[in-house]
DNA sequence: TTTTTTGCAAAGTCTTTGCATGTCA
DNA sequence: TGACATGCAAAGACTTTGCAAAAAA
């Protein structure tokens, strides 16, 4: 008995036809590519897709990350001043720690705020989006130096 | 008994002097703006200081406010994709709730962060800055829409 | 008088938009 | 077919930079 070869929609194709929207290769060329890479700004998506895809532009990347955030399957954080990182929606399971010194980037385990995220919903009705957190401070190297530099000028 | 008038420099000029800077009109008055707007844009402290002096450029502005940060007298925060806001140093009892879906900013205690402050610096030896904290996630009001949304889907 | 700072204008990033063409359903 | 999406190029927002003129010390 033969059956039709039915590819199985992906989760991307199924929240775009729930909308009305298409599925075309530049919409799944990204997702996939904001999957692969974990973060990427919108320039860093671009060049992965054109590697695949060269003609896809860097006005459509923009245009399919706006809508796969709508979508919620992907989420963006701005760690710095440059361009904001993308990365999927479910891949929230750490914070980013910017050190506004010498820019280095660590990170926290997400459980960490869990119940501060709890009490500013508790006082403010403010539901947190944990992936989206990015904290700036001082990296323990930068924070050790000013401290030093403090200590000398005592 | 007759005293010279020694004008008490302010805590800008003692800053800007001691690192052989110099106290321009230019930049006490990029100060006072950023002292009375509380939160601002460079574009917005641009036009107040134009209030009194008209030919202030947007590139003082700039260079001056990045130069106030490095003294640590003024601070900036990303609250979204726009411009960055400026605010003082010592302004730091807030954290900014910043609503992805509408941009409304609402404010929280900054005392219910410190906690949570304080778990980042013991596991990572960061040391957040408080006053750079801004949250990104949904408003009261948005994330009761989209409760109510995901309702009427069921 | 020397060095720093400013204002202007031009250039640089990053992002959005208009529109003709192309494509999915 | 008809609505939606893409690519391109141009425009926009925000920021930085080069340089000659102006101002602080």
């Amino acid at each position: 008995m033969e059956r039709p070869r039915v590819p199985t929609p992906s989760a991307l194709d199924l929240a775009l036809r729930s909308r009305g929207l298409r599925a075309t290769p530049q919409r799944r060329l990204i997702n996939d590519a904001v999957v692969v890479l974990g973060h990427a700004t919108p320039e860093q998506v671009c060049l992965r897709v054109q590697e695949v895809a060269p003609t896809v532009s860097l006005s459509t990347v923009y245009r399919t990350l706006e809508l796969l955030e709508e979508l919620g399957v992907v989420s963006h954080t701005h760690l710095g001043h440059g361009a904001p990182t993308y990365h999927p929606a479910d891949h929230a399971d750490h914070i980013h720690l910017v050190c506004t010194r010498c820019g280095h980037i660590d990170e926290a385990d997400v459980r960490l705020a869990a119940e501060f995220t709890e009490r500013i919903t508790g006082d403010n009705g403010f539901v947190l989006d944990p992936a989206h957190l990015s904290l700036h401070g001082l990296c323990a190297g930068c924070a050790g130096v000013r401290e030093a530099s403090a200590a000398s000028r005592r």
